[in-house]
DNA sequence: GCATATTTGTCCGTATGTATA
DNA sequence: CTATACATACGGACAAATATG
């Protein structure tokens, strides 16, 4: 019963209006404005792995009818966010063991080939390296989520390295995917605070001009995170 | 008009009936199986890259409500087999030059990762070596539908070669994109002819274990199709 | 194991807004 | 500019499947 009678009343609260920041040059319908928010929703822990999210709630919390919500749900099911079992419902997405190494089976293949790549210009350097500012600026001030979400945009930005649009969106959807790994996780904080300096010593090392080196580091990083998170997983 | 008044009476004749077979264990809704119709026939041709394809139209003729096809239209644009442009309806999508780069640069990228991995068990091998068998027969017996989806198999089976299940669903995904661009070209027959002894040449440079000629074959490959593509589209 | 309540799956009618001939 | 066609979105309905007591 994740999502019960009083969870439903809840619901209102917890899910902003829909209307909020509606822009004038609103170019999406509404089914895509109703799979972002409950994305953000997602991705945010509000709704935790193995939720149900049921039609009934949330239509009636985000106003919008039933055909409408469903097409959002198809989306994001699309996207592994949710599971869709056939009069049952939609869930979201709760990962094994074995998503976590698929996950990083991809990573590797992805990220390694961004870094491997030695014709990169300074200029994109020095915007990995602002990413990795942030990111430490966020764990120095210990805003937990904002260090969480810097490291997974320095991820995001070096597989942009390949300047792939379909790359990027592979990407964001692995680091997605990965954002529900973290929520089954103790403590996130110190996970992401601890391969900080890593991400600093990629950068440093690409700015030497020393791509295979800096994959190298890389290959190790993702190594261990794997090796981090099975651990978590009891497996 | 693409789909005008005369065309969606058709429609009922090119498009199958959806109860057609529809097995006894059905485990999927009817928006999933109405997407798996229409992308079908998106990807053998019958709907052609740039069609309208039309709610009326087509909810008639598949005899299933508008809220159901309108999933499975989110379905297939996720897919980005079909694009959708707000109060202006869904288009089967028309791949540009810059998108058969994007495309090449992925398949780069991911199958040249999955030869370059000298840790094929001979078993694996001999199922691409099948696969090509297949596609050989069906060029020399000039079954030229056979010959095209036997070449794409071939680099499913190649990307298959990383066991991973995302990477699966992202080469299909490739792969279906991969065919809209071959329906604006002239003559997709001699094109997949010609790549037929180099599949050959891959397999066997596999079996012989060395992974780095292959990937260096199959870089070339891919380099030398891109081109030919590139040309086609006149850029 | 059964009867009931709840929820999903699917369809339809319709009002409104948008694009296009 | 008007008229028409169409997409968008809503709400209601009902059967079928599932969950609950």
């Amino acid at each position: 019963m994740t999502t019960g009678d009083a969870a439903a009343d809840s619901l209102d609260a917890v899910l902003g209006d829909l209307e909020r920041d509606r822009p004038l040059l609103e170019r999406s319908s509404t089914a895509e404005r109703v799979a972002e928010i409950l994305r953000g929703h997602i991705m945010e822990g509000r709704f935790r792995p193995g939720d149900k999210l049921s039609e009934e709630g949330i239509k009636d919390a985000l106003r919008v009818s039933r055909n409408t919500l469903r097409e959002a749900f198809r989306l994001l099911a699309h996207e592994r966010l949710l599971v869709h079992e056939l009069n049952r419902g939609v869930f979201v997405r709760l990962l094994d063991a074995s998503d976590v190494v698929d996950l990083f089976a991809v990573r590797r293949i992805i990220e390694c080939a961004a870094v491997g790549r030695a014709d990169q210009p300074a200029e994109v350097i020095a915007r990995l390296a602002a990413i990795v500012d942030d990111a430490e600026r966020a764990a120095a001030e210990q805003r937990w989520a904002d260090l969480g979400t810097g490291n997974m945009l320095f991820h995001q930005a070096i597989a942009g390295l390949l300047g792939s649009r379909r790359v990027d969106d592979l990407m964001r959807q692995l680091l997605a995917e990965l954002r529900l790994v973290f929520q089954v996780m103790s403590d996130p904080r110190v996970f992401h605070e601890a391969y900080l300096p890593r991400n600093r010593a990629i950068v440093r090392t690409l700015a030497d001009g020393d791509a295979a080196g800096a994959e190298r580091m890389l290959h190790e990083y993702l190594r261990d995170a794997e090796r981090e998170l099975l651990h978590a997983y009891g497996s």
